[in-house]
DNA sequence: CGGCGAGTTGAAGAGCTTCAAGCCTGGTGG
DNA sequence: CCACCAGGCTTGAAGCTCTTCAACTCGCCG
């Protein structure tokens, strides 16, 4: 659970009560292989998954096959809280490359949730990050050009990499294929290519089937408004610290 | 709080000892007017709200000003559950119309998140659904065409505003401005206007300043491959029967 | 070595935007 | 009481971004 006790430590100071708890929450761990899809929208969910190795992708299709990415899932990641309250999945989720995730069962999970301590406080955290990534796509593929669409996410995905520590500080493995980058950016698959290729050209980015190097991280931050304050980093440990 | 009641009780039997529980959350009331801007992005937030009556916009805004809505508030809907760990809020909020809201105390719903009663998992829900509905948005503006995502976001609203009695069965309110309109959808009002009067020459709607009229739910529901199981209205009374 | 998935590039076309102008309605003040 | 003004709605014309269709290359695995 690596990636996980990372992610949740980066928001709270975990002591050893706090992770024999997390340990407890454990489950079972599942392997999988790239492109398999976990989760099938409609599916009756019985468990919660917390990734621990590996790249995923929520999405949904359209009835004419048209398909919408609605976020990266990458370790540390928790999906599918909501199989608490509801019955089925209203998504499906495919994974991007090989790799593994812990199967909880959603009675420990709604136990943990109860509590007020930073364990629970930390999931909480988890949760309202991954709803400002939600958000943050709405407004990356509502309102900007698709050069700012791709630079935004590209900042987004190595920051998030960077917390599991997934990253260095200005590269980073990049498992997706350019369709699926289109696929999450409401873009054809052919202009994505046009403007990575641009990106490369105009010397902001350097990359191949599986990395990406960030040249000049500022400049392409500047040029796609990426402001990481949605990560709200600072904000909780300021929180942490007042009490 | 009528139409939170309304809203939690289509998901959950609430008895009385969970409205009164409820009525402990009240908080105090606030009044608003249309276009006044309830929360600020970066705005140091203090309290959980609640809409009680009237409709507003949650929304971020671009460095040149582009402006995209998230989502729309109606009666009922929670806003800033994310105040329980977050200090500042990602996005600003502006309201549509006059309207009031609660202002409840963090702790007083903190509280009320650590039980596991059907208030809590009614709670719980009203925040799946709200993910779900960011999900769709990001679905409906990445992938469908204008027109497709007018009619969905038309009868998103429509569904929504039934749940909590604001709507008949095929017609509602909507003080939306088509200029709101094309920042939800990321569209000009240009276009909105243009393809609005389409549906209407179609024969699928009618529509004046005010209200909405779906002359052909079915045939506009087909049209934009609209389909509210993501709601999850079926699926949540079904696991209540299993309890 | 053959084939398949992914990436790359060109050319034509569609959907949506931009710029521009006029209209309608409701609220305000002389 | 009515003229005026502002915000929202409506329509036209031109243009640009992104899509669609098509063809070719590259690298990898069987």
């Amino acid at each position: 659970m690596d990636a996980l006790i990372r992610r949740l430590s980066f928001y709270s100071d975990l002591d050893d009560a706090d992770r024999a708890d997390l340990a407890t929450l454990r489950g079972t761990i599942r392997n999988f292989r790239a492109h398999s899809e976990i989760i099938t929208a409609g599916q009756e969910m019985d468990a919660v998954l917390v990734m621990r190795e590996g790249w995923a992708a929520r999405f949904k299709t359209l009835e004419d096959g048209r398909r919408q990415i609605l976020n990266i899932l990458l370790p540390g990641d928790i999906f599918d809280l909501q199989v608490l309250v509801a019955a089925e999945a209203d998504h499906s989720v495919v994974t991007v490359t090989d790799g593994s995730l812990y199967a909880v069962a959603p009675a420990a999970v709604r136990k943990m949730l109860a509590g007020s301590g930073p364990l629970t406080m930390a999931f909480w955290w988890t949760q309202v990050q991954e709803e400002a990534f939600l958000r943050e796509q709405i407004v990356r593929n509502g309102r900007q050009t698709a050069q700012e669409r791709i630079g935004h996410l590209l900042l987004e995905l190595h920051r998030r990499a960077q917390i599991v520590d997934q990253a260095s500080a200005d590269a980073m493995p990049l498992p997706l294929t350019q369709t699926q980058i289109a696929d999450t950016l409401g873009l054809t698959p052919i202009h994505t290519n046009r403007v990575l290729r641009r990106l490369v050209r105009a010397g902001l980015i350097e990359m191949n089937r599986q990395w990406i190097r960030f040249l000049a991280p500022d400049r392409l931050a500047e040029m796609c408004d990426f402001d990481p304050g949605y990560f709200h980093l600072d904000a909780f440990r300021m929180r942490l610290a007042r009490r």
